[in-house]
Parts: structure tokens; C-alpha cells; sequence
DNA sequence: AATTGGTTTGACCAAATGGTCAAATGCAAA
DNA sequence: TTTGCATTTGACCATTTGGTCAAACCAATT
């Protein structure tokens, strides 16, 4: 690894961090560089621009999270266990706080999403699956996009508002780390529940 | 309504626009100014500054949310009927767009909650009234906390990420509000047959 | 008509911010 | 040692932005 790449690898290091924590209109690029511990000019000098660094990191933040929804076929499990393995790889991923960042800048700016989506593989896995499951009768009748926008909800939402939950549930942060111990199971539980016949 | 208060009618309605819109750090006085048909001096001749504009239209925005959340008691509803009445009404404020706007909030200054909720009542009444249920057996054992995340998350999680989800599984506008059209009723009957017994 | 008090505004300001540039620095090849 | 090239940086710039202020405006009262 050369010595731009070390630096570079700090920039975005620290970029994510910002961009993630304050979003596009809150991060400042004096302050990226400042993490970093490099100046802003030197930073002006890998990425050309704010626009730039922040495209670099939200596709980053992409690649992380698109192919989790994919992890429907090639395999002999279950439809319980995918649900379960499901249930535990996103929330994983979720909880690294990327969630909230996704969706804070599509929805500042939807075309982030337009040109990504264009290129992507034909058919969303679960709904496909689901459908299956559906036409050969072993689950409960649902329409699988709503099954689709409930497995996601279920268990992105929780990381995105867990500032809320926290306070209203009034739990202290040692109390909600333990709530959300059990709370890839639980939700699995939950789904599987709803829809086994 | 005397003229002063027309205008400062006229400023809250341009921004609470802007603020849920593109959010603190994206929102710019002039634009305020500009959709509220006044200029710039004026807009701070009647809010002393951007700070205070916002705190404003942020508590209004609570005020709408959070009494969503207690109407669990006081009726003789059965609490599968219960169910129904809660999803409809929170969906029906989700639908606005609130709900990004206190989200987005929220998590750039947590204090923005804190003092809300300590003058709170007592206890989720949600939680309460699950506890309930569960300590005379009426539903399938479920930690009330827990499903307090997942109604909150079934019921406001779409509206939150409605453009990856609109692009994720290929709908036009058209057929996304077609299948938002009976969003309410589905995931009521979801979370119905996921806890009772 | 003159006075008064709330309201509106154009002009202006200081600070913040993304971005540029010429000069300096370091380092490897000749 | 010198040359050449990538990298780094302090100084600087133009624009944006929240906020101020004195002057103008206007409706009601005297």
C-alpha cells in the first residue's frame, strides 16, 4: 500500500464518519480533513470535491447493503431458518448506524438511487421466493411485497429511531443494548408467526 | 386573526415546508423568506432567529406524534380491533412525512427529545396495555417492549423509506400508492396472526 | 393633519465554507 | 548531487448565509 493510498484511506475513513454522523448539508470539509489529520488543501488534492468524496462514500455504503437482500436462494434451509439468517445479517449491518444515512440522503436527493437500481439484478430475491412459497401453499396468503416491506421495516426501523425508543420505553443504554441482545430472534419469531399457516 | 398573525401563519406553513423538506442543516432563511412571500428582515422581525423558527415547527411536529401513541385504553374495543385503530391512525400520520423530519432531527441533536419526554406521561400505555394481555394469557407470550418496536416499525418505516422501496421492487407511483392503499389493513392482520395464540 | 406604534424592507455585515494556487516538501531515479 | 514528479500546505478567494439596522410604510388614534 503506497503512501497516497494510506492518506486516501484516512480521507475516507473520516468522510464516512462525517457524512454518516451529520449528512451531506451538516459535514464540513475542513472538519473531514481535520479527522483525518491532514489539510483541507491535501484533501481538495485526492478528491476534487465535496460532491465527489460524498459519491464515494454513499455508494460504498450501497455495495454494503444491497447485496444482504439477495441471500434468498442457493441453499437448502428452511423457510423459518432464511428468515431467521435474514433477520441476522441485516440487523447486523443495520446496526452500524449506515441505515439512517442511506435514507436521510435519498431522500434528500433521490436520483442517488435511480441510476443504481437501473443496473441491478432483474427481480428483488425475497419477493421471488415468497412467491413460491405462497404458490405451493406453505405459508399463510400474503402479498410478498408486503412481506418484503415488513422484514425490512421490522428490523431496519429500530436502529434508525433508537434514540426515540430508547427515551419512551425509558430504558437506560444498558437496559436497550440488552433489549436488542435478543431482538434478531425475537423479530424472526415474530415474522414466522405471522405467516406459518 | 389580526394581519400580524397572518403572517406569522403564513411563516410557519413555508417552514414547516422547508424544515421537514430538506431539514435544519439544508433549510435556508432566505428560501423561508421567499416562499412565505415576505423578505428576509421581516421573517426575523417576527422569529428572532433560525433556532427559534425551529424549535417551533420541530414541537408542533411532536405534538402531532406523540399522542398516536396512547390510544390504548378507555374504550371496549377487543385489542385485535385495537390493532387495526392503531395502524390506521399512525399510518395516517406517517403519510405526511413527519415522521423523516423528527427522525432526522432527532438524531442530529438527541437533546431535542430529552426535555420533551421527561414532562411526559407516565408510562407507554401501549406497553401497559400488552402486559396485560399477556399476564391473562389473551395473546402468544411476547415481551410488550418488543412489540411496541415492531408496530411502531410496521407503521413507520414505509412511509420513511418509501423511495428505496418504490425502486427496490420496480413500481410505478401509481402502483406503489395501489399497494399502500391497503398497507393499514395487511399489517394489522400481519401483526394479529403473529401474537395471537 | 399630526402622532404613535407595530410592521416591512433594502442595504449591509461578519462569519463560515467550498474551492484554488503557487510555493514548499519529500523522495526515488538518473 | 541533481532532476523530476507526486504530495502537502498556508494563504487566499468568491460565494453563501444568518443576522442587523435605520429608514420607510401604514393603520389607528388624537
Amino acid at each position: 500500500m503506497n503512501e497516497s493510498t494510506v492518506t486516501e484511506e484516512k480521507i475516507l475513513q473520516a468522510a464516512r464518519l462525517e457524512f454518516e454522523k451529520k449528512g451531506y448539508n451538516g459535514t464540513r470539509m475542513q472538519v473531514i480533513a481535520d479527522v483525518a489529520g491532514i489539510s483541507k488543501a491535501s484533501l481538495h488534492y485526492h478528491f476534487r470535491s465535496k460532491d465527489n468524496l460524498f459519491q464515494r462514500i454513499f455508494n460504498d455504503a450501497l455495495n454494503d447493503y444491497i447485496p444482504l437482500v439477495n441471500t434468498w436462494k442457493d441453499d437448502s434451509l428452511s423457510w423459518e431458518e432464511k428468515v431467521n439468517r435474514f433477520t441476522a445479517d441485516l440487523l447486523e449491518f443495520v446496526q452500524k448506524g449506515t441505515m439512517l444515512f442511506i435514507i436521510r440522503e435519498i431522500n434528500r436527493n433521490p436520483d442517488l438511487l435511480s441510476e443504481r437500481i437501473k443496473k441491478a439484478k432483474s427481480n428483488n430475491s425475497l419477493v421471488t421466493y415468497f412467491e413460491e412459497l405462497n404458490n405451493t401453499g406453505q405459508i399463510r396468503q400474503t402479498d410478498p411485497r408486503l412481506l418484503y416491506i415488513f422484514l425490512q421495516s421490522i428490523c431496519c426501523f429500530p436502529a434508525i429511531n433508537n434514540q426515540m425508543f430508547r427515551k419512551v420505553l425509558r430504558l437506560t443504554d444498558r437496559q436497550y443494548n440488552e433489549l436488542m441482545e435478543g431482538y434478531a430472534r425475537a423479530a424472526a419469531s415474530f415474522i414466522i408467526h405471522a405467516i406459518k399457516k
